[in-house]
RNA sequence: GGACGGGUGGGUGAGUGGCUAAAACCAGCAGACUGUAAAUCUGCCGCUCCUUGCGGGCUACGAAGGUUCGAAUCCUUCCCCGUCCA
């Protein structure tokens, strides 16, 4: 049971690569000296509630930080907050987020897993739900622990704190309009109204239930993104509470999305999911700005020493670390640098075989602007001559018609390389043949006439 | 419980009886440009039908009714949200 670990300093320097706090960094190297000695490896927890079937990178780069203490031999905890994604995380939330259902948790739950090993080796993590625990709670319990905490303490965060105010701050300014109603508003100086918004009682409850899971864990270290620290600060004053040693906490950066500027989510769509296919995972990562790289071989790789050569990175994930600067040091192209990266993130996901794949296919469909060698086929039945238009919408490459006949006029779409911009022409499908439809940049579809 | 204020397309948000499938902006999509991108420029951006036309039909401004030749706009009831007072 004893692990070999390796000299504290060592480990130091490889989980800490990336992080964006530790809370706080002296505990840390205490608790990895003692862990040394003794030979007992340190416990270090993730707690991630299943809102949503699919995990996508953002989730990955906290995950994969789990990982690195995996990988230096501590016992890593993965924690599926199943009773606590019921009551909703109100982190980052601008309003109050509907609580999800037993079942959909469930549900959620089963199909984390499978995604969660393609980072975390499965044999050494220990699974936990919180619902093992909290599902007893009495209520006399929960009145206890809500003792332990106050609540001018909870209204400091300031997603509460600035959805108290947005109320406020409504009113007021429907006032102010009112009074200036005579007075023509000049729409470029006039701010924006903001909607009011509420905070619900079981929103403030929600820290101090996940509380819960870090004294029954009794974790030495829970990590989170930054927008987790309020919640991972309380945990660890509540383990205070319940007699044992505040928990180290480390956050992560939240991973910007592909749009270079907005965090990662599925909701703004600037997302990469990692059940994603190998094209689709290698495209989007192709389209991010340049100046987003650096960030995302610091957070989306294992590689570290060679990431802060590569980029020249002096602090922790570097803005600093422009596109100009990549380029002197690596004095290669950004493109390479960006082929590179999107195939390593593929590799992580589908193996190395699937990444050099995907960037063979790259190059063949956006640098030689040809079909990819696999295209999805689509079989019809043969029949009478048949409008472009249609063949888009029956192929799902367009939503609907309409959109479908938009895209004919705008030359997004082709037939085996040759545009189509009229909108009446119409396919020959009387005869068993195929032919490659393809519409924008990425999509196409390989349709094969089949007699019958 | 009371007094006010509010609910418009994916988002923000104009619009107070016809000119409104609904300004503007953002997002999105497509084309051009390029190193994949980004930026920029151009166009599109509810659904559907055909004879693809500044064409026809349908659906849409919290919900349901009503007034009107005509309603996102007026009236009634209901639902939801906020502020203040209790």
């Amino acid at each position: 049971m004893t692990a070999n670990f390796k000299p504290v300093a060592e480990q130091l320097a490889y989980l800490k690569k990336g992080v964006a706090e530790i809370i706080r960094e002296d505990e840390l190297r205490a608790r990895l000296e003692k862990s040394f000695k003794t030979g007992v490896p340190l416990r270090v927890y993730l707690g991630v509630d299943p809102t949503a079937p699919d995990i996508h990178l953002g989730h990955t780069v906290v995950l994969r930080k789990l990982k690195h203490f995996q990988d230096m031999g501590h016992t890593a905890v993965f924690l599926i907050g199943d009773f606590s994604a019921m009551i909703g995380d109100p982190t980052g939330r601008s309003e109050t987020r509907p609580p999800l259902s037993r079942e959909e948790v469930n549900a959620n739950a089963k199909t984390y897993l499978d995604q969660v090993f393609k980072i975390l080796d499965k044999d050494k993590t220990e699974v936990r739900y919180n619902s093992e625990w909290l599902d007893k709670l009495s209520s006399y319990e929960i009145v206890r622990l809500c003792g332990r905490y106050t609540v001018p303490r909870m209204l400091e965060r300031e997603d509460f704190k600035t959805r108290l105010e947005s109320g406020r701050a409504y009113e007021q300014q429907l006032r102010s309009a009112q009074d200036n109603q005579n007075v023509q508003a000049n729409p470029w100086t006039s701010s924006p109204i903001q909607k009011p918004q509420t905070i619900s009682i079981h929103e403030l409850l929600y820290p101090l239930l996940t509380a819960l899971d870090a004294v029954e864990l009794k974790s030495d270290v829970e990590l989170g993104a930054t927008e987790q620290k309020f919640n991972l600060l309380v945990h660890r004053d509540i383990q205070r509470e319940y007699g044992l040693e505040g928990q180290v906490c480390i956050t992560m950066p939240i991973l910007v999305g592909l749009d270079g500027s907005k965090k990662m989510s599925k909701s703004l769509g600037n997302y990469v999911g990692i059940t994603e296919t190998p094209t689709d995972i290698f495209g989007k990562i192709m389209s991010i700005p340049d100046s987003l790289m650096a960030d995302y071989y610091t957070l989306l790789t294992d590689r570290s020493v060679a990431v802060d050569e590569m980029f020249g990175v002096t602090g922790h994930h570097g803005h600093d670390a422009s596109a100009h600067t990549i380029d002197k040091i690596l004095d290669r192209h950004p493109m390479e640098r960006k082929m590179e990266l999107a195939e390593m993130i593929v590799r992580d996901f589908h193996g190395a075989a699937a990444g050099k794949k995907a960037a063979e296919n790259f190059q063949r469909v956006f640098r030689d602007r040809a079909a990819p060698t696999e295209v999805p086929v689509q079989r019809l039945k043969v029949g009478p001559p048949t409008q472009v238009a249609t063949l888009v919408r029956i192929t799902e490459l367009a939503p609907s018609r309409s959109e479908a006949e938009r895209l004919i006029k705008q030359g997004a779409v082709e037939i085996d390389g040759q545009r189509v911009t009229d909108i009446k022409q119409v396919v020959d499908v009387s005869s068993p043949r195929e032919f490659v439809l393809r519409v924008g940049k990425k999509k196409f579809v390989r349709i094969v006439i089949v007699s019958q």
